[in-house]
DNA sequence: AGCATATTCAAACGTTTGTTTGAAGTCAAG
DNA sequence: CTTGACTTCAAACAAACGTTTGAATATGCT
Protein backbone atom coordinates (compact mmCIF):
# COMPACT_ATOMS: atom_id res chain seq x y z
CA UNK A 1 0.00 0.00 0.00
CA UNK A 2 2.19 2.29 -1.18
CA UNK A 3 -0.56 5.36 -2.22
CA UNK A 4 0.27 7.54 0.70
CA UNK A 5 4.12 8.12 -0.63
CA UNK A 6 2.91 8.77 -3.92
CA UNK A 7 0.11 11.25 -2.24
CA UNK A 8 3.16 13.05 -0.80
CA UNK A 9 4.96 13.00 -3.63
CA UNK A 10 2.22 14.62 -5.58
CA UNK A 11 1.74 17.31 -3.13
CA UNK A 12 5.26 17.65 -3.34
CA UNK A 13 5.43 18.23 -6.63
CA UNK A 14 2.29 20.65 -6.48
CA UNK A 15 4.04 22.86 -4.37
CA UNK A 16 7.44 22.97 -5.85
CA UNK A 17 5.68 23.47 -9.46
CA UNK A 18 3.26 26.38 -8.36
CA UNK A 19 5.35 28.54 -6.89
CA UNK A 20 7.33 28.01 -9.47
CA UNK A 21 4.58 28.71 -12.56
CA UNK A 22 1.88 30.17 -10.51
CA UNK A 23 -1.55 28.27 -10.26
CA UNK A 24 -2.90 28.86 -13.58
CA UNK A 25 0.70 27.97 -15.52
CA UNK A 26 1.34 25.17 -13.34
CA UNK A 27 -0.82 22.22 -15.12
CA UNK A 28 -1.75 18.43 -13.45
CA UNK A 29 0.26 17.35 -15.91
CA UNK A 30 3.28 18.61 -15.40
CA UNK A 31 2.85 18.21 -11.49
CA UNK A 32 2.04 14.61 -11.95
CA UNK A 33 4.94 13.84 -14.29
CA UNK A 34 7.01 15.70 -11.36
CA UNK A 35 6.39 13.64 -9.01
CA UNK A 36 6.28 10.27 -11.34
CA UNK A 37 2.45 9.37 -10.83
CA UNK A 38 -0.70 9.80 -13.28
CA UNK A 39 -2.65 12.56 -14.65
CA UNK A 40 -5.33 11.14 -12.68
CA UNK A 41 -3.69 10.95 -9.16
CA UNK A 42 -4.85 14.48 -8.66
CA UNK A 43 -8.19 13.79 -9.42
CA UNK A 44 -7.99 10.58 -6.86
CA UNK A 45 -6.05 11.86 -3.79
CA UNK A 46 -7.27 15.68 -3.70
CA UNK A 47 -10.84 16.03 -6.15
CA UNK A 48 -9.43 18.42 -8.41
CA UNK A 49 -6.70 21.24 -9.35
CA UNK A 50 -8.35 23.75 -6.66
CA UNK A 51 -8.32 21.59 -3.62
CA UNK A 52 -4.38 20.44 -4.49
CA UNK A 53 -3.65 24.18 -4.48
CA UNK A 54 -5.25 24.53 -1.10
CA UNK A 55 -3.25 21.37 0.32
CA UNK A 56 0.18 22.71 -0.65
CA UNK A 57 -0.07 26.06 1.02
CA UNK A 58 -1.19 24.57 4.34
CA UNK A 59 1.68 22.06 3.91
CA UNK A 60 4.31 24.97 3.08
CA UNK A 61 3.50 27.15 5.58
CA UNK A 62 3.01 24.23 8.25
CA UNK A 63 6.72 23.07 7.19
CA UNK A 64 7.78 26.35 7.35
CA UNK A 65 6.75 27.10 10.95
CA UNK A 66 7.47 24.09 12.41
CA UNK A 67 11.17 24.17 10.76
CA UNK A 68 11.86 27.26 12.17
CA UNK A 69 10.11 28.20 15.06
CA UNK A 70 10.55 31.53 17.48
CA UNK A 71 12.87 31.19 20.05
CA UNK A 72 11.45 31.14 23.52
CA UNK A 73 13.08 34.22 25.35
CA UNK A 74 14.20 34.32 28.90
CA UNK A 75 12.11 36.86 30.91
CA UNK A 76 14.30 38.95 31.31
CA UNK A 77 16.07 38.95 27.44
CA UNK A 78 16.15 42.81 26.58
CA UNK A 79 13.70 43.84 23.92
CA UNK A 80 16.82 45.35 21.85
CA UNK A 81 18.30 41.07 21.71
CA UNK A 82 14.64 39.75 21.09
CA UNK A 83 14.52 42.25 18.04
CA UNK A 84 17.57 40.84 16.77
CA UNK A 85 16.71 37.49 16.91
CA UNK A 86 12.93 38.11 15.37
CA UNK A 87 14.54 39.85 12.42
CA UNK A 88 16.60 36.70 12.09
CA UNK A 89 14.12 34.22 12.39
CA UNK A 90 11.40 35.98 9.71
CA UNK A 91 14.64 36.63 7.53
CA UNK A 92 15.66 32.54 7.60
CA UNK A 93 11.70 31.97 7.20
CA UNK A 94 11.89 33.53 4.40
CA UNK A 95 15.31 33.11 2.58
CA UNK A 96 17.18 30.25 3.65
CA UNK A 97 17.29 27.22 1.52
CA UNK A 98 15.75 24.53 2.95
CA UNK A 99 15.17 20.97 1.48
CA UNK A 100 12.08 22.46 -0.02
CA UNK A 101 12.49 25.77 -1.45
CA UNK A 102 9.43 26.25 -3.00
CA UNK A 103 7.62 27.03 0.37
CA UNK A 104 8.71 30.65 0.08
CA UNK A 105 7.99 31.26 -3.30
CA UNK A 106 4.32 29.90 -3.05
CA UNK A 107 3.83 32.01 0.23
CA UNK A 108 5.08 34.88 -1.75
CA UNK A 109 3.02 34.31 -4.29
CA UNK A 110 -0.08 34.23 -2.27
CA UNK A 111 0.73 38.03 -0.47
CA UNK A 112 1.25 39.11 -3.89
CA UNK A 113 -1.85 38.44 -5.14
CA UNK A 114 -4.05 36.89 -2.50
CA UNK A 115 -6.38 33.75 -3.52
CA UNK A 116 -9.29 33.94 -1.08
CA UNK A 117 -8.82 30.36 -0.56
CA UNK A 118 -5.52 31.23 1.35
CA UNK A 119 -6.64 34.51 3.26
CA UNK A 120 -6.34 32.89 6.26
CA UNK A 121 -3.01 32.41 6.06
CA UNK A 122 -2.59 36.13 7.42
CA UNK A 123 -4.66 35.29 10.21
CA UNK A 124 -2.73 31.46 11.38
CA UNK A 125 0.74 32.53 10.10
CA UNK A 126 1.43 36.63 10.03
CA UNK A 127 -0.78 37.61 12.85
CA UNK A 128 1.42 35.36 15.26
CA UNK A 129 4.49 36.83 14.02
CA UNK A 130 3.41 40.31 14.15
CA UNK A 131 2.21 39.93 17.90
CA UNK A 132 5.57 39.05 18.95
CA UNK A 133 7.12 42.21 17.06
CA UNK A 134 4.03 44.42 18.46
CA UNK A 135 5.23 43.44 22.28
CA UNK A 136 9.02 44.27 21.58
CA UNK A 137 8.42 47.61 19.58
CA UNK A 138 5.97 48.39 22.39
CA UNK A 139 9.27 47.96 25.06
CA UNK A 140 11.37 50.00 23.15
CA UNK A 141 9.26 52.59 22.38
CA UNK A 142 8.52 55.53 25.01
CA UNK A 143 5.20 55.16 27.07
CA UNK A 144 2.58 56.83 25.50
CA UNK A 145 3.17 56.35 22.14
CA UNK A 146 -0.02 55.69 19.88
CA UNK A 147 -0.91 52.13 18.50
CA UNK A 148 -0.18 53.45 14.68
CA UNK A 149 3.20 54.83 15.36
CA UNK A 150 4.33 51.57 16.70
CA UNK A 151 2.47 49.79 13.96
CA UNK A 152 4.80 51.94 11.17
CA UNK A 153 8.03 51.39 13.30
CA UNK A 154 6.76 47.77 12.89
CA UNK A 155 6.18 47.81 8.96
CA UNK A 156 9.59 49.54 8.80
CA UNK A 157 11.48 46.40 10.50
CA UNK A 158 9.70 43.90 8.91
CA UNK A 159 9.67 45.02 5.16
CA UNK A 160 13.49 45.59 5.09
CA UNK A 161 13.17 41.80 5.62
CA UNK A 162 10.45 40.92 3.20
CA UNK A 163 12.60 43.10 0.83
CA UNK A 164 15.09 40.60 0.15
CA UNK A 165 12.16 37.92 -0.49
CA UNK A 166 10.06 39.49 -3.01
CA UNK A 167 12.49 41.64 -4.56
CA UNK A 168 15.59 39.26 -4.85
CA UNK A 169 15.60 39.29 -8.80
CA UNK A 170 15.56 43.13 -8.99
CA UNK A 171 17.81 43.55 -5.80
CA UNK A 172 20.23 40.81 -7.63
CA UNK A 173 20.49 42.44 -10.65
CA UNK A 174 21.02 46.28 -9.28
CA UNK A 175 24.05 45.30 -6.97
CA UNK A 176 25.35 42.42 -9.18
CA UNK A 177 24.65 38.82 -8.92
CA UNK A 178 28.36 38.21 -7.45
CA UNK A 179 27.81 40.61 -4.86
CA UNK A 180 24.44 39.50 -4.19
CA UNK A 181 25.07 36.00 -3.43
CA UNK A 182 27.81 37.74 -1.03
CA UNK A 183 25.11 38.28 1.22
CA UNK A 184 24.45 35.70 4.20
CA UNK A 185 21.75 35.85 6.32
CA UNK A 186 24.22 36.96 9.04
CA UNK A 187 25.50 39.98 6.86
CA UNK A 188 21.54 41.07 6.59
CA UNK A 189 20.28 40.35 10.24
CA UNK A 190 23.66 42.62 11.30
CA UNK A 191 22.43 45.44 9.06
CA UNK A 192 18.89 45.34 9.90
CA UNK A 193 19.02 45.32 12.90
CA UNK A 194 21.84 48.12 13.40
CA UNK A 195 19.74 50.29 11.11
CA UNK A 196 15.97 49.55 13.07
CA UNK A 197 17.70 50.16 16.61
CA UNK A 198 19.39 52.95 15.31
CA UNK A 199 16.84 54.60 13.91
CA UNK A 200 15.17 54.08 18.10
CA UNK A 201 17.97 55.22 19.45
CA UNK A 202 19.62 51.85 20.90
CA UNK A 203 22.82 52.21 18.94
CA UNK A 204 24.80 54.28 17.29
CA UNK A 205 23.67 55.79 14.05
CA UNK A 206 25.19 55.20 10.56
CA UNK A 207 26.28 58.28 10.05
CA UNK A 208 27.83 60.91 12.73
CA UNK A 209 27.06 63.94 10.61
CA UNK A 210 28.74 67.31 11.53
CA UNK A 211 26.23 69.32 14.05
CA UNK A 212 26.64 71.62 10.78
CA UNK A 213 24.88 69.35 8.76
CA UNK A 214 22.55 68.01 11.78
CA UNK A 215 20.92 71.98 12.09
CA UNK A 216 20.85 72.12 8.16
CA UNK A 217 18.30 69.28 7.98
CA UNK A 218 15.83 70.72 10.15
CA UNK B 1 -10.33 55.78 -39.71
CA UNK B 2 -10.58 55.12 -35.85
CA UNK B 3 -8.39 52.44 -36.16
CA UNK B 4 -5.36 53.89 -33.52
CA UNK B 5 -8.73 55.00 -30.67
CA UNK B 6 -9.11 50.93 -31.06
CA UNK B 7 -5.47 50.25 -30.76
CA UNK B 8 -5.29 52.21 -27.54
CA UNK B 9 -8.52 50.86 -26.16
CA UNK B 10 -7.44 47.64 -26.25
CA UNK B 11 -4.27 48.71 -24.87
CA UNK B 12 -5.96 50.28 -21.90
CA UNK B 13 -8.34 47.53 -21.52
CA UNK B 14 -5.18 44.54 -21.65
CA UNK B 15 -3.14 46.66 -18.96
CA UNK B 16 -6.87 46.47 -16.75
CA UNK B 17 -6.93 43.13 -16.87
CA UNK B 18 -3.70 41.63 -17.20
CA UNK B 19 -2.83 43.38 -13.56
CA UNK B 20 -6.44 42.44 -12.23
CA UNK B 21 -5.83 38.60 -12.93
CA UNK B 22 -2.28 38.22 -14.24
CA UNK B 23 -0.84 36.78 -17.43
CA UNK B 24 -2.39 33.35 -17.67
CA UNK B 25 -5.90 33.86 -15.71
CA UNK B 26 -6.48 37.28 -18.14
CA UNK B 27 -8.00 35.70 -21.37
CA UNK B 28 -8.05 37.51 -24.80
CA UNK B 29 -11.55 37.56 -24.97
CA UNK B 30 -12.36 39.27 -21.60
CA UNK B 31 -9.42 42.11 -22.66
CA UNK B 32 -11.20 42.69 -25.81
CA UNK B 33 -14.76 42.41 -24.63
CA UNK B 34 -13.41 45.32 -21.90
CA UNK B 35 -12.26 47.41 -25.19
CA UNK B 36 -15.43 47.17 -26.97
CA UNK B 37 -13.31 45.39 -29.58
CA UNK B 38 -13.06 42.18 -31.82
CA UNK B 39 -11.25 39.34 -30.67
CA UNK B 40 -9.02 39.62 -33.67
CA UNK B 41 -7.96 42.96 -32.41
CA UNK B 42 -5.18 41.92 -30.68
CA UNK B 43 -3.74 39.95 -33.24
CA UNK B 44 -4.35 42.90 -35.73
CA UNK B 45 -2.58 45.77 -33.89
CA UNK B 46 -0.41 43.30 -31.47
CA UNK B 47 0.55 40.34 -33.04
CA UNK B 48 -0.41 38.31 -30.32
CA UNK B 49 -0.45 38.00 -26.39
CA UNK B 50 2.55 38.21 -25.21
CA UNK B 51 2.99 41.18 -27.12
CA UNK B 52 0.45 43.04 -25.86
CA UNK B 53 1.49 42.20 -22.38
CA UNK B 54 4.99 43.92 -23.31
CA UNK B 55 2.93 46.48 -24.68
CA UNK B 56 0.73 47.01 -21.45
CA UNK B 57 3.84 47.15 -19.35
CA UNK B 58 5.84 49.44 -21.22
CA UNK B 59 2.73 52.21 -21.52
CA UNK B 60 2.42 51.65 -17.31
CA UNK B 61 6.04 52.47 -16.82
CA UNK B 62 5.77 55.67 -19.03
CA UNK B 63 3.17 57.08 -17.87
CA UNK B 64 3.50 56.35 -14.34
CA UNK B 65 7.14 57.82 -14.78
CA UNK B 66 5.98 61.18 -16.87
CA UNK B 67 2.70 61.80 -14.34
CA UNK B 68 4.95 61.83 -11.08
CA UNK B 69 9.05 62.75 -12.20
CA UNK B 70 11.97 63.04 -9.70
CA UNK B 71 12.09 67.00 -8.68
CA UNK B 72 14.76 68.58 -10.09
CA UNK B 73 17.14 69.99 -7.40
CA UNK B 74 19.06 72.74 -7.06
CA UNK B 75 22.86 72.36 -6.87
CA UNK B 76 22.75 73.22 -2.99
CA UNK B 77 19.69 71.27 -1.67
CA UNK B 78 21.17 69.03 0.90
CA UNK B 79 21.21 65.70 0.86
CA UNK B 80 18.37 65.37 3.69
CA UNK B 81 15.91 67.11 2.11
CA UNK B 82 16.54 65.64 -1.06
CA UNK B 83 15.89 61.74 0.69
CA UNK B 84 12.68 63.44 1.69
CA UNK B 85 11.59 64.08 -1.94
CA UNK B 86 13.12 60.76 -2.77
CA UNK B 87 10.36 58.94 -0.76
CA UNK B 88 7.87 60.93 -1.46
CA UNK B 89 8.32 60.96 -5.50
CA UNK B 90 8.46 57.00 -4.96
CA UNK B 91 5.53 56.55 -2.52
CA UNK B 92 3.36 58.57 -4.82
CA UNK B 93 4.21 56.43 -7.81
CA UNK B 94 3.55 53.25 -6.06
CA UNK B 95 0.44 54.17 -4.04
CA UNK B 96 -1.39 57.22 -5.35
CA UNK B 97 -4.76 56.65 -6.68
CA UNK B 98 -3.79 57.78 -10.56
CA UNK B 99 -6.62 57.78 -13.16
CA UNK B 100 -5.01 54.37 -14.14
CA UNK B 101 -4.74 52.44 -11.10
CA UNK B 102 -3.52 49.32 -12.70
CA UNK B 103 -0.40 50.43 -13.43
CA UNK B 104 1.35 50.10 -10.07
CA UNK B 105 -0.90 46.67 -9.74
CA UNK B 106 1.14 45.31 -13.23
CA UNK B 107 4.25 46.41 -12.26
CA UNK B 108 4.28 44.75 -8.83
CA UNK B 109 3.47 41.40 -10.80
CA UNK B 110 6.15 41.84 -12.70
CA UNK B 111 8.25 42.25 -9.54
CA UNK B 112 7.03 39.21 -7.49
CA UNK B 113 7.30 37.04 -10.94
CA UNK B 114 9.32 38.38 -13.37
CA UNK B 115 8.47 37.44 -16.99
CA UNK B 116 11.75 37.40 -19.19
CA UNK B 117 10.13 39.71 -21.60
CA UNK B 118 9.89 42.88 -18.93
CA UNK B 119 13.54 42.54 -17.87
CA UNK B 120 14.58 45.16 -19.04
CA UNK B 121 12.25 47.27 -16.45
CA UNK B 122 14.60 47.06 -14.24
CA UNK B 123 16.83 48.48 -16.49
CA UNK B 124 14.65 51.49 -17.70
CA UNK B 125 12.87 51.84 -14.67
CA UNK B 126 14.41 51.08 -11.97
CA UNK B 127 18.44 51.37 -12.34
CA UNK B 128 17.54 55.28 -12.80
CA UNK B 129 15.71 55.59 -9.67
CA UNK B 130 18.80 53.78 -7.97
CA UNK B 131 21.06 55.99 -8.92
CA UNK B 132 19.54 59.18 -7.77
CA UNK B 133 19.19 57.42 -4.70
CA UNK B 134 22.84 56.17 -4.74
CA UNK B 135 23.97 60.14 -5.22
CA UNK B 136 21.80 61.20 -1.82
CA UNK B 137 23.11 58.24 0.45
CA UNK B 138 26.52 58.34 -0.95
CA UNK B 139 26.56 62.02 0.74
CA UNK B 140 25.10 61.30 4.10
CA UNK B 141 27.13 58.29 4.36
CA UNK B 142 30.86 59.03 5.86
CA UNK B 143 33.49 58.47 2.82
CA UNK B 144 34.87 55.02 2.43
CA UNK B 145 32.10 53.67 3.34
CA UNK B 146 31.88 50.15 0.92
CA UNK B 147 29.73 50.30 -1.64
CA UNK B 148 28.04 47.34 -0.32
CA UNK B 149 27.08 48.83 2.87
CA UNK B 150 25.77 51.90 0.36
CA UNK B 151 23.14 49.22 -1.35
CA UNK B 152 21.97 47.97 2.24
CA UNK B 153 20.95 51.36 3.00
CA UNK B 154 19.13 51.95 0.18
CA UNK B 155 17.74 48.72 0.41
CA UNK B 156 16.68 49.42 3.75
CA UNK B 157 14.74 53.49 2.36
CA UNK B 158 13.34 51.47 -0.68
CA UNK B 159 11.82 48.40 1.21
CA UNK B 160 10.16 50.70 3.55
CA UNK B 161 7.95 52.65 0.48
CA UNK B 162 7.71 49.35 -1.16
CA UNK B 163 5.67 47.21 1.84
CA UNK B 164 2.77 49.50 1.68
CA UNK B 165 2.67 48.59 -2.25
CA UNK B 166 3.34 45.07 -2.29
CA UNK B 167 1.37 44.02 1.26
CA UNK B 168 -1.29 46.86 1.13
CA UNK B 169 -3.64 43.77 2.05
CA UNK B 170 -1.45 42.28 4.36
CA UNK B 171 -0.96 45.30 6.04
CA UNK B 172 -4.45 46.65 5.50
CA UNK B 173 -6.04 43.44 7.54
CA UNK B 174 -3.24 43.45 10.22
CA UNK B 175 -3.83 46.78 11.35
CA UNK B 176 -7.23 47.05 11.09
CA UNK B 177 -8.99 48.51 7.63
CA UNK B 178 -10.32 51.80 9.21
CA UNK B 179 -6.78 52.84 10.48
CA UNK B 180 -5.13 51.65 7.60
CA UNK B 181 -7.00 53.99 5.32
CA UNK B 182 -5.98 56.62 7.31
CA UNK B 183 -2.51 56.53 6.39
CA UNK B 184 -2.20 59.77 4.15
CA UNK B 185 1.05 59.35 1.70
CA UNK B 186 1.96 62.69 3.68
CA UNK B 187 2.34 60.70 6.91
CA UNK B 188 3.83 57.39 5.82
CA UNK B 189 6.95 60.25 4.11
CA UNK B 190 7.11 61.82 7.31
CA UNK B 191 7.62 58.63 9.23
CA UNK B 192 10.12 57.01 6.74
CA UNK B 193 12.15 59.64 6.07
CA UNK B 194 12.41 60.50 9.65
CA UNK B 195 13.08 56.41 10.38
CA UNK B 196 16.17 55.48 8.11
CA UNK B 197 17.63 59.76 8.89
CA UNK B 198 17.25 58.93 12.09
CA UNK B 199 18.95 55.66 11.66
CA UNK B 200 21.88 57.32 9.22
CA UNK B 201 22.06 60.40 12.60
CA UNK B 202 20.90 63.22 10.98
CA UNK B 203 18.19 63.51 13.08
CA UNK B 204 16.69 62.13 16.78
CA UNK B 205 16.26 58.89 17.53
CA UNK B 206 12.25 57.85 17.63
CA UNK B 207 12.84 56.53 21.31
CA UNK B 208 15.36 58.36 23.46
CA UNK B 209 16.34 55.33 26.00
CA UNK B 210 17.74 55.83 29.15
CA UNK B 211 21.89 55.37 29.10
CA UNK B 212 21.45 51.98 30.97
CA UNK B 213 19.37 50.49 28.40
CA UNK B 214 21.63 51.56 25.67
CA UNK B 215 24.36 49.97 27.52
CA UNK B 216 22.88 46.74 28.55
CA UNK B 217 22.12 46.33 24.75
CA UNK B 218 25.46 45.81 23.87
C1' DA C 1 -5.82 -19.86 -3.36
C1' DG C 2 -9.63 -16.54 -3.75
C1' DC C 3 -12.03 -12.59 -2.75
C1' DA C 4 -12.23 -7.56 -1.89
C1' DT C 5 -10.24 -3.34 -1.55
C1' DA C 6 -6.98 0.13 -2.94
C1' DT C 7 -4.26 2.01 -6.37
C1' DT C 8 -2.56 2.88 -11.13
C1' DC C 9 -3.09 3.43 -15.87
C1' DA C 10 -4.12 4.82 -20.86
C1' DA C 11 -7.62 6.88 -23.26
C1' DA C 12 -11.10 9.92 -24.05
C1' DC C 13 -14.28 13.67 -22.51
C1' DG C 14 -16.03 18.45 -23.06
C1' DT C 15 -14.22 23.22 -22.52
C1' DT C 16 -11.53 26.87 -23.10
C1' DT C 17 -7.41 28.81 -24.71
C1' DG C 18 -4.74 31.84 -28.34
C1' DT C 19 -4.72 32.33 -33.04
C1' DT C 20 -6.19 32.43 -37.94
C1' DT C 21 -9.20 33.09 -41.73
C1' DG C 22 -11.87 35.25 -45.30
C1' DA C 23 -15.65 37.93 -45.97
C1' DA C 24 -18.09 42.31 -44.78
C1' DG C 25 -17.83 46.96 -43.64
C1' DT C 26 -15.79 51.86 -43.60
C1' DC C 27 -13.96 55.87 -45.57
C1' DA C 28 -11.14 59.05 -48.41
C1' DA C 29 -9.31 59.97 -52.95
C1' DG C 30 -9.71 59.74 -58.01
C1' DC D 1 -19.59 55.69 -58.55
C1' DT D 2 -15.45 53.01 -58.34
C1' DT D 3 -11.24 51.88 -56.56
C1' DG D 4 -8.15 50.55 -52.86
C1' DA D 5 -6.35 50.52 -48.42
C1' DC D 6 -7.65 50.12 -43.71
C1' DT D 7 -10.48 48.21 -40.13
C1' DT D 8 -13.98 45.13 -38.06
C1' DC D 9 -16.45 41.00 -37.66
C1' DA D 10 -18.36 36.13 -36.95
C1' DA D 11 -16.75 31.73 -37.43
C1' DA D 12 -13.65 28.22 -37.14
C1' DC D 13 -8.88 26.28 -36.05
C1' DA D 14 -5.72 23.18 -33.56
C1' DA D 15 -3.79 22.73 -29.17
C1' DA D 16 -3.91 22.31 -24.29
C1' DC D 17 -6.44 22.40 -20.29
C1' DG D 18 -8.84 19.92 -16.02
C1' DT D 19 -11.53 16.15 -15.36
C1' DT D 20 -13.72 11.54 -15.87
C1' DT D 21 -13.98 6.84 -17.01
C1' DG D 22 -13.47 1.83 -16.84
C1' DA D 23 -10.37 -1.58 -17.14
C1' DA D 24 -5.90 -3.38 -15.40
C1' DT D 25 -2.89 -4.15 -11.63
C1' DA D 26 -1.26 -4.48 -6.99
C1' DT D 27 -2.09 -5.40 -2.18
C1' DG D 28 -4.12 -7.24 2.12
C1' DC D 29 -7.17 -10.48 4.44
C1' DT D 30 -9.53 -15.05 5.48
Amino acid sequence: MDGDVTKQRVLESAGKTFAEKGYESATVREICDGAGANIAAVNYYFGDKQSLYLAACVEAQCAREGAIPMPQWQPDTPATERLADFVRTLLRRLLEDERPAWHRQLMLREMASPTEACAHVVEDYIRPMSMVLKGIIEELLPEGTSEVDGFLVGFSIVSQCLFYHVNQPIASRLMGTEEYNRLTIDRLVAHITRFSLAALGYVEPLAKPSRAAQVASR
